[in-house]
DNA sequence: ATAAGGTCTGTAGCGACCACAGGCTCAAGA
DNA sequence: TCTTGAGCCTGTGGTCGCTACAGACCTTAT
């Protein structure tokens, strides 16, 4: 129906690779509006929508929490960001990005260590296992 | 009370760096076992259970998830282990912390690109954006 | 006697979804 | 025309790994 307004939430979760659930729930917390409905109460999704899910698809994949999806989405609804506020909260995220790499770095060297000590055989004693017990 | 058989759970947080109520859920998902009780009903914890925490500290430190610890656990448990099997799993963890660490530099080279396109100033038009919205 | 602090229990919240139950509506086939 | 199957709706509950709180109990010190 409305094929001239939009298209329905399958069709939309299709083309954006989103979850058919998710789409509701970005709804909810206020990602996406509420779309406008067809006469039987369906929801009917016109392109724009289309693209500020995909927007929203991309900043997850780069790993932007809700919150700041949200954020980034406010300054291109407000039409008045600038590229000063934008660049600061991509430099906050990026600074996040690297902690958390920096973190698994130090598990990734723990875990070799560990690894380079193991002799592999079926020897009931295991080095990784005093390391875990004993370190 | 008892101090002779154990410590309250209080200082068994304090002693491991554990959150108190964390010590209850690893009760309750069944990595710690129920510990004894004193007359009051408090429970009290003999010198192996504060070790088992140890060992359940570092292997959550080392960002292993709460049935990969189990199974070290039940390794430990059986007395029967072998160090074939821990070098299984330490490997299996090994590649998955790989993998998020491969996510994360993509993501990293992607912020990176964007920053590197920004202007930074208060331009309205920000390329950060328009790679969220078109790429 | 009372006040402060520790312990107990069950339960609810976080983030970011995902999945299901139970009820509509709709289009197509027999 | 009737039925069947698919797609849509809503609300709710589950996931993981905790963390926090409420309300009751117990212990210790003043």
């Amino acid at each position: 129906m409305n094929h001239h307004t939009g298209i329905l939430r399958a069709q939309l979760a299709r083309l954006t690779g989103c979850n058919l659930e998710t789409i509701r729930y970005y709804e909810k917390v206020g990602l996406l509006p509420d779309p406008p409905r067809s006469a039987n109460g369906y929801r009917v999704y016109p392109p724009d929508l289309v693209q500020r899910l995909q927007f929203i698809m991309r900043s997850r994949d780069l790993g932007f929490a809700v919150e700041e999806i949200r954020s980034l989405l406010s300054l291109t609804d407000a039409g008045q960001q600038t590229c000063a506020e934008v660049m600061a909260r991509t430099q906050d995220h990026l600074a996040d990005v690297r902690r958390k790499m920096a973190d698994l770095q130090r598990i990734e060297v723990t875990l070799m260590a560990s690894l380079a000590q193991c002799s592999g055989d079926t020897a009931p004693d295991c080095p990784i296992l005093d390391a875990l017990n004993c370190a």
